[in-house]
RNA sequence: GAGGGCGUAGCUCAAUUGGUUAGAGCACUGGACUGUCGAUCCAGAGGUUGCGGGUUCGAGCCCCGUCGCCCUCGCCA
């Protein structure tokens, strides 16, 4: 089937050629003589004129519905003048047909590409091959894939190799809950899908291949978020005979390109923060640096005042931290009673909270903070109009993380993000583990091949909180775009940590005796790092929403609403796997009371 | 696992305090129309109000359960 042009591509200079153009007709305007279409393909639209004169093309034009799928063959004209379509990078030419082929008649669509932006994600979902007809959705794909490219030839330059590694793994109790593959041939035996490549890629460079990157699927059957989901692709990567500057500066110089090549962006030396500070300051490990809106620790002056609330949290070691919400003030009382019932959910009691109004502290707390209020005042630079808000409880992580997801809210409810901003920000000196309370014992930050920092080595078993590890987050506006770390590269040191983190020299064997057997034959210094490439791709084209960049996403639920996966199987293949189905009883409801 | 929101025609939505035959726009069908580009005009067809139960003289609306979608907390080394 021969097309001359596609339906972007025709301008006036085109005029007096004749031209064929295939696409699907995305709207048609029958003037009983005279019927336009406009044509859609994937580059663009462009109008198709039929005069009755070609009366065989004219009549078959007239069936012509919504996604019909046709070819025509034609002149194209340049508009007469006062007729252009402005809004059409097309709009200065129409094609008028000589011969029109219908290629497939549609059924009357759910909904018209036009329309799907407006349609119920439910929906589109459901009939995506219709939603990516869009251009909007064209246009994703396109950057997706422009920016994988531009990933591919960034990395092959800096002496990359591409490895593939498996998806039917070794399951780890470790991170997030496994998706598990059953055996057919070891009966009640499963393969795990990876998490991440992590293991293996470490196994890559005991085995010399001293530069590694993948773009690969990742697999983890946790609960999603608007920017999670439980499928989703990484740019995985890991260095042999390097320190953390080495990585990070080889990461920072992969985002600095793609955000050249695909937007035309200048990504400036990204600054760093500890970890520490971004709590303190912040609330989050990826903090937001598009707007202010820091904490200030006024737990000195909230100790000069009578409050009960801030004596409270004082004196079980907890924290007061204050916010300057700038023209916060305007908020109602239904608001901010509002917002102090949402922060509770944060394990914070409640939200303290003063406005400034004539100079003057008012309404909500103001009457505590009489004796504070000049030095509160100027230490926040409060001014007339704001909002005065307080954290206050303890332990003071719990408060941090309580304000930090306040301030994000306020943020962006107030409209205090100021859009087309591209704040980059390094996170590092993470604690290398955490401890858990209700596990009573220590936990792995990141993961437990993370190499601690060598000055912090010494106290590894004497004081397991302050150590800090070689671990560091790229974090984008707000949200963490990337992440790694160096690995332990010594069995000595990884021993004691699995000491720590309470796994074993058996259960550590069990779990990956492959990768400290690979350590212990000569593995070389290495570390690495993971994009979130979905969530970069979110990024440069501007959505909130991670299904909007993967082409075929699954829901909250991990369903496929066009598949309708996952479903149940022929008993005949369960049988096979040596596997039967225990659906849990549903309990027996009591009848109401009459 | 928990909380919140949503579910009415193919699509987007409306429907007064629980009250007549559940409406509108778009799409669809038929007709008119030779320059539109959200074409216009006339006419028509289209409903298990997600599903199941209950309360009531009467339920789209109230109650219980259930299914699906979205957001959040937990979770996500």
């Amino acid at each position: 089937m021969q097309r001359t042009h596609d339906c972007g591509s025709l301008r006036p200079e085109h005029a007096g050629q004749t031209v064929s153009l295939a696409g699907w007709v995305n709207s048609y305007r029958d003037h009983g003589g005279v019927i336009f279409i406009d044509l859609r393909d994937r580059k663009g639209v462009t109008q198709i004129v039929f005069h009755p004169q070609q009366a065989e093309a004219h009549s078959l034009a007239q069936t012509l519905r919504h996604e019909d799928v046709i070819w025509v063959k034609g002149t194209c004209l340049r508009r007469e003048a006062g007729m252009e379509n402005p809004r059409l990078p097309t709009g200065g030419i129409e094609v008028r047909t000589a011969e029109l082929k219908l290629l497939n008649k549609s059924q009357t669509p759910p909904f018209t590409p036009d329309e799907a932006g407006k349609v119920n994600e439910e929906r589109r979902l459901e009939y995506r091959y219709i939603d990516l007809r869009r251009p909007r959705m064209q246009e994703i794909l396109s950057v997706r894939h422009r920016a994988a490219k531009v990933i591919r030839d960034y990395f092959d330059e800096q002496g990359f190799l591409e490895i593939e590694t498996p998806f039917l793994c070794r399951s780890t109790p470790e991170g997030a809950r496994d998706f598990l593959v059953p055996s057919r041939v070891i009966p009640g035996s499963f393969y795990a899908l990876p998490q991440s490549p992590q293991l293996y890629k470490q196994v890559l460079m005991a085995s010399g291949c001293e530069k590694y990157v993948q773009l690969v699927r990742c697999f983890r059957d946790e609960d999603p978020r608007a920017d999670r989901v439980a499928e989703f692709t990484q740019l995985d990567l890991e260095m042999s005979f390097v320190e953390q500057e080495e990585v990070m500066a080889v990461a920072e110089g992969m985002a600095r390109r793609v955000w050249k090549d695909v937007l035309g962006v200048d990504v400036p030396a990204i600054p760093r923060m500890s970890y520490k500070d971004a709590m303190e300051r912040y609330g989050s490990d990826k903090p937001d640096l598009r707007f202010g809106m820091e904490f200030v620790d006024v737990s000195d002056l909230a100790g000069q005042t009578d409050f009960k609330v801030f004596r409270g949290a004082l004196d079980a070691k907890g924290t007061v931290r204050a916010i300057r919400v700038p023209g916060g003030g305007k908020l109602t009382r239904k608001q901010t009673d509002e917002l102090s019932e949402w922060i509770k959910q944060f394990g914070v009691g409640g939200l303290p909270m003063v406005k400034i109004e004539g100079g003057k502290l008012a309404t909500g707390v103001a009457k505590f903070l009489e004796s504070i209020k000049d030095a509160l005042i100027q230490r926040l630079g409060a001014a007339e109009g704001d909002l005065i808000v307080f954290g206050v409880g303890s332990p003071a992580m719990t408060v941090f993380k309580a304000l930090g997801a306040l301030r994000l809210r306020l943020a962006q409810e107030l409209d205090l993000i100021p859009a087309g901003l591209w704040k980059w920000l390094w996170v590092v000196d993470f604690p290398a583990m955490e401890w858990n309370p209700d596990e009573k014992r220590w936990d792995s930050l990141h993961h437990p091949f993370t190499a601690p920092l060598d000055e912090d080595l010494s106290k590894l078993e004497a004081d397991t909180g302050a150590v800090r590890s070689k671990a560091y987050d790229l974090v984008l506006n707000g949200s963490e775009v990337g992440g790694g770390s160096i690995r332990i590269h010594s069995p000595e040191v990884q021993k004691r940590v699995f000491a720590l983190l309470g796994i074993d020299e058996q259960a550590a064997v069990a779990k990956f005796g492959f990768l400290l057997d690979a350590l212990k034959f000569g593995a070389p210094p290495h570390g690495g790092l993971a994009f979130g490439f979905d969530r970069l791709i979110m990024h440069i084209v501007g959505t909130t929403n991670i299904r909007d960049v993967i082409a075929f996403p699954k829901t909250a639920t991990g369903a496929d609403l066009m598949t309708a996966a996952p479903s149940p199987v022929e008993e005949a293949q369960l049988k096979e796997l040596s596997l039967r189905v225990a659906l849990p009883q549903k309990p027996v409801k009591a009848a109401p009371p009459a």
